[in-house]
DNA sequence: CTAGTGACTGTTT
DNA sequence: AAAACAGCCACTA
């Protein structure tokens, strides 16, 4: 049975969890409705230590300017997450930006 | 205990 | 609008 490195990541989850299809929602709102405001950096922390196949749809969090963030060392999971956005209904612009206003989750 | 690092955010150039 | 800087906090060595 897998150790989590922290239960903290559990919260973090349970509120990606939340997320409807169709909308996307920040780091720092995560965090704001996990009840640890100001952790948004240990949002992404928690989602790159985030098991593969896992039920969390990490591809719904996206950093603060509504785009996707580059991680280290793989850049083709951004063209990933695109898709799968893409694929339940979320528009993205010319600069590959969503719209907060319309897809973000309050 | 200190130091380094990171899927971030807000303000200033 | 994009880039640079600083602030923030948890995890690892």
């Amino acid at each position: 049975m897998e150790n989590k490195s922290s239960a903290s990541y559990e919260r973090y989850y349970d509120v990606v969890r939340r997320i409807p299809v169709g909308r996307v929602t920040t780091y720092g709102a995560v965090a704001h409705e996990a009840g640890l405001p100001g952790r948004a950096r240990q949002v992404g922390y928690a989602l790159a230590a985030l098991p593969d196949g896992s039920d969390v749809p990490w591809h719904r969090v996206v950093n603060a300017r509504g785009e996707i963030s580059e991680r280290s060392g793989g850049r083709a999971f951004a063209r990933i997450q695109r898709t799968l956005l893409e694929h339940e209904g979320v528009d993205f612009d010319a600069h590959g930006r969503i719209d907060l206003e319309r897809h973000g989750w309050p």
